[in-house]
DNA sequence: TATTGTTATACTCTATAACTATA
DNA sequence: TATAGTTATAGAGTATAACAATA
């Protein structure tokens, strides 16, 4: 991939092909959990704090409240994730997540800091944190 | 965004939420010039150097050769790029920018030099360079 | 036989519109 | 009236399989 082609420069490029690289890594490293990324991205958010209902959680991952509730389905479909009632407001739903569910958030997450690390490894330790760092102020506009 | 949530630390959230917002300011810039941020890409990538076939253009990106089709088949329908039979292998269709074509390319990359500027305006120009290298690394895997 | 381009098809990801139950 | 969740549906973007033309 002789890479002094003008159309590998481009921020978009580069952005879309590190993520392809990054699944490329990441994914087999989840099928023996028996999920995907973005699967372990919900359990991440939902088994990070307070209890969020299924649009406060959307809202958090940028996506729509139409595809959190696919995403929901998946995740109770595999007995991680249980949908409550909320307390106060019965059109709400908590997505908590399931003993089973914890444990594969653990793991996934140790096996994300594994992928992540493999994907960042041409990078010194200074620098991968530098991407990291500049990538959140690129994404929160600040 | 609060954004100390776990999941916004992940790199993959990081890297798709970058594209988005990139996608947010670049496709407004695209529109009076009636094409996509793809289009441009393959403008880029087919009118910078020798001539390619659609399969050599295909590697290049990391797409398919059925998904060059049907891009091809978009910019020659808005006349900026023409197909050609490649002297010496009649299998082989070089793909060539028009005058309107080349015009198109032309305002199209200074126009996302102008969105990757808004995108990266919150780091420095030192660290925005250093991002883009440190992309260009991981994605070289290098 | 192998390769290039092509078509048909299917799968994933995502959003919009319309429904329901609750507020 | 407005909001949370849901369903049906449709649009990108992408890939796999099969075929025609050419090597």
């Amino acid at each position: 991939m002789s890479s002094d082609l003008a159309v590998h420069r481009r921020l978009g490029y580069l952005l879309k092909h590190a993520q392809l690289r990054l699944a490329e890594l990441a994914e087999p490293l989840y099928a023996p959990l028996g999920i995907t990324g973005r699967q372990l991205a919900l359990l991440t958010l939902f088994g990070d704090g307070p209890a969020l209902s299924q649009q406060e959680g959307a809202a958090r991952l940028g996506i729509d409240r139409t595809t959190m509730v696919a995403l929901v389905d998946e995740l109770e479909d595999k007995e991680l994730v249980r949908r409550e009632v909320a307390p106060g407001d019965r059109r709400k739903r908590l997505v908590t997540l399931t003993a089973e569910g914890e444990r594969v958030r653990v793991t996934g997450e140790e096996v994300t800091r594994q992928a992540e690390g493999a994907l960042l490894a041409p990078l010194g330790e200074g620098d991968a944190e530098r991407l990291r760092a500049a990538l959140h102020r690129v994404v929160r506009g600040e």
